[in-house]
DNA sequence: TTTATGGATACTGTATACAATGCGACCGCA
DNA sequence: TGCGGTCGCATTGTATACAGTATCCATAAA
């Protein structure tokens, strides 16, 4: 009776979806026990679509389920992010040489605005707003590369460490710089030079993990102590 | 009574290996129809395991799984492959430019010793084991750069392509100058000139794709005409 | 007091039963 | 003959029941 629009996905999709969310938003802890009875009774449904929720979740990395254990959030270690933004850093530098020569005056005008939006909003302070909004900045350009796969695997890999993305951003003074950075960006982007985009877009993702490992770690908040795997 | 050592594994572990091996092998040709029923009948076991597998053939990218209508192989497009070797050559040439400087002299002997046998199973032209052992080549200097994650990502990424890749490397004469190009590769590494090393297996990765598109393309073998998705 | 062992409990893995939806065939009508 | 609708079957989605195993706690022995 109430979302007759939606009322046609399946328990295992919208069970997936809430899961997926509780962990990216952190209501799910990472090394936290997730127990599929205790779902089941929650959420009023059986198992079955909970347990086909976790093997998918499993795949994308959110969660560890050992056999005849059960199913724990992943966690993130140092190495982790580390690597993240290594891959993050090619992935993104390499979408954006090849969007370079790509993207039309009309959707580097798109992102010039919404940089305006982001300095507005940085000087408020709103630092989920600013991350929506963020997200949006690189999806263009990324897009723009051309290459729908590669669009994909940056979305997911960013999707999986979206918490820690957050916390990147939140640092202080960390939005006013992001804001600057992506100004030299679409600089690079107006006059054409493939190899200054890229760089500058390595150096942007690079920057974020820095911020991240080098103040205090991420040790204390993200990672499991004592845990293995 | 048979296998005491595997028993461990779960039913669901081990049909998803079971399926998964039939895609990449073929056996299970793109666009065609997974029944449930039929693998259940087939292995004598519940549908259970199977659909939980399923859900992980499709995080995986190996099936696309309609809700109330089932699940098919997954299809590849001209696109597909294009965006695919892009990828391809972008990780593997970052992770031999880190590598360049981390591969030790035994482990660059040890190339040399791989690729020496390349050359001897390219003559005999036995396709099916100079994959395997070509596999293990890239596998080595990947693994060299030092990053688990990109490590997993790329072999995850070529595990799903595997079939492409086979193919690229049964058009006549591919063996051999992959072969050629492996040693070019070894130099630069001998010389610890990383940009060089990274250009060189760029270039690899590109050819391997350009054999499959340009030659009456893959799209009367892989891509599933008439479908859509 | 500490450790080991046994059982109870709770959770995971699998099977089966039932509900709901989609597809196709058959029949009726124009 | 062609088109449309309805019925029935097959397949997917979900619930539930049962079996096997791990964990925890209590009790007993050293």
């Amino acid at each position: 009776m109430k979302k007759n629009v939606e009322k046609h996905l399946t328990l295992r999709e919208r069970i997936l979806e809430t899961i997926r969310d509780a962990i990216m938003s952190g209501a799910l802890k990472p090394g936290e026990k997730v127990a599929e009875p205790e779902l089941a009774a929650r959420f009023g449904i059986s198992r079955t679509p909970i347990r086909e929720a976790f093997r998918q979740l499993e795949s994308e990395g959110y969660l560890s389920v050992i056999p005849r254990k059960g199913a724990l959030v992943a966690c993130f270690s140092a190495k982790d992010v580390e690597e993240f933004y290594a891959i993050k850093s090619i992935l993104e530098g390499y979408a954006a040489r090849k969007a370079c020569s790509r993207l039309s005056t009309r959707e580097i005008n798109k992102l010039e605005g919404i940089n305006d939006k982001l300095r507005e909003i940085a000087s408020e302070g709103d630092v989920k707003h600013f991350f929506k909004v963020h997200n949006s900045f690189h999806d263009l350009f990324i897009r723009g590369a051309g290459n729908e796969k590669l669009h994909e695997m940056i979305a997911s890999l960013l999707k999986k460490f979206q918490r820690l993305r957050l916390a990147s951003l939140s640092k202080p003074g960390r939005m006013k710089i992001s804001v600057e950075e992506h100004e030299k960006i679409i600089e690079a982007f107006r006059s054409r030079d493939a190899v200054l985009a890229e760089m500058l877009v390595q150096k942007n993702a690079e920057y974020g993990g820095k911020v991240l490992i080098e103040e205090n770690g991420i040790a204390d908040i993200w990672s499991c102590q004592g845990m293995d795997l």
